[in-house]
DNA sequence: TATAAAACAATCAAACACGATCATATGCAA
DNA sequence: TTGCATATGATCGTGTTTGATTGTTTTATA
């Protein structure tokens, strides 16, 4: 029995139903374990099916195939970092936020979590990252707007050339923004690509909002985005030391510990 | 029985009612009260239903049948529609790019289906769909170019406000565009936010590709968003009658019948 | 309120499914 | 035929799913 032909079988047995256990196709197909295995990890590649423990199903919204997935793998891996932090830190900043407000959020892990708790404030969005585009989707009340450009990848955000101007004319009263590390130096991001997304965004906004676990105070190493002097407010967990709490205030700048 | 299929029974159970007992699923599954407590926390954990002492119910009360929730927005549901054919069509019409080109995809359930076949070619893709963005992502040599303006959900497509020049200064020699039906009339799409996009898209492009497969031809109801003069190529599949061939021919449109 | 019955959560061991790796077989071109 | 690429099969360590057991919480009824 040739591959094709097992191909066949499989989307057929799947038939109304939409499912077929691994034990059925076992059965049906003459082939070993392995093989079959194979086949689905093909037909998924392929967008034909999902599989799923003990078989495979029909693709839906809730999982589309893997070719319609979207993962940054270093994003991934980051987002569980310090979770509970960045979630705490998310709801904090997400309470600064008036309703039906226009503001921007830049792309990270721990600004992302502040979308689900923009849920019912009817606000405007901002953004160039799609993961915070994927985050807020859900959100019927909030509207979404995003600058044009082309898409960089490692990052997922989106931006123009230099010199022109992306954005849909557009300015906000505040700007939420992640950071790589802090320091007495400013904040600093790991790819200069983010540095030039931020400062078009930082143009634009009145007032700087930064979300930073306190994780990121530890560290300072990357491209600098802007001084201290530029940052209006600074929103960390309960993990600061006393000092750097003490340097943040004397930059003048608004402390907001979340949780 | 496995996970996925309890999983749909327990939906069906719930039907029209919105509930279903702990005692009426150990009837219909055939699975131990661990496991069907198991699958019920996991369900209420993706949000599909919700617990309650002595079984589940649909989420909320103004709640509309999850067999919305299910299976998404109309796009998702749309996508496993046909889902060959418009595989089919998608290869063909990728094997219209040229290496290193720079194209436009309009968004599309068979527009997407294009996208895989572009890895390797090196392309430029200006859309406006994020569906397309997802499906490219995965794709390290395409580079993708996005216009500015408000996301529109139900189509899940940016769009700028009237008058405003949204793109990245873009002009590409081929435009790759779905449809939602196509008549005499010309080609229509069921959303007027969709018309408007896509006049945008056919300003700027060379040369219409229109992605149709054969059930198009059938209905010809929705918004017209061009006369077919204005179509250069029309990629469809095999269930095409003889007499639309013809006609498609008679409108001086190059025909390409996929697979 | 007191009591029994049902539903529930947590834990554990066994069965199963999985991916990775290596070995074998099959097909195809030189 | 030989050499090579691809497809298939077998094995093993790991992770997931499942059902049984236990003890706790909730509901119904006297």
């Amino acid at each position: 029995m040739h591959a094709t032909e097992r191909e066949t079988l499989i989307l057929e047995a799947m038939g109304k139903t939409g499912f077929v256990s691994y034990r059925d196709l076992e059965a049906r197909l003459d082939a070993s374990p392995a093989t079959i295995r194979r086949d689905l990890a093909r037909l998924e590649a392929q967008g034909k099916i999902v599989r799923v423990h003990g078989g495979a199903k029909w693709p839906t919204a809730d999982e589309p195939p893997p070719s319609l997935r979207l993962s940054g793998t270093p994003f991934d891996q980051s987002i569980t970092l310090n979770l509970a932090a960045k979630q705490a830190i998310g709801r904090a900043a997400a309470a600064l936020v008036e309703p039906a407000e226009g503001i921007m959020i830049d792309g990270g892990t721990t600004t992302l979590q502040m979308c689900p708790h923009l849920a019912g404030r009817d606000c405007q969005v901002l953004t160039n990252s799609l993961h915070i585009v994927n985050a807020l989707l859900p959100q019927e009340g909030t509207r979404i707007l995003l600058p044009s450009g082309t898409l960089f990848r490692e990052q997922n955000i989106v931006l123009a050339p230099a010199g022109e101007d992306s954005m849909p004319r557009f300015h906000a009263p505040k700007l939420f923004m992640g950071a790589a590390a802090i320091g007495s130096q400013g904040i600093m991001q790991a790819d200069a690509v983010l540095v030039s997304a931020e400062r078009r965004l930082i143009d634009r906004a009145e007032k700087v909002i930064v979300l930073a676990d306190s994780s990121k105070f530890q560290s300072s190493s990357g491209a600098i985005v802007c001084g201290l002097d530029e940052i209006d407010v600074l929103v960390t967990d309960q993990g600061i030391t006393q000092e750097t709490a003490r340097s943040i205030k004397d930059a003048d700048i608004e402390l907001i510990l979340a949780q």
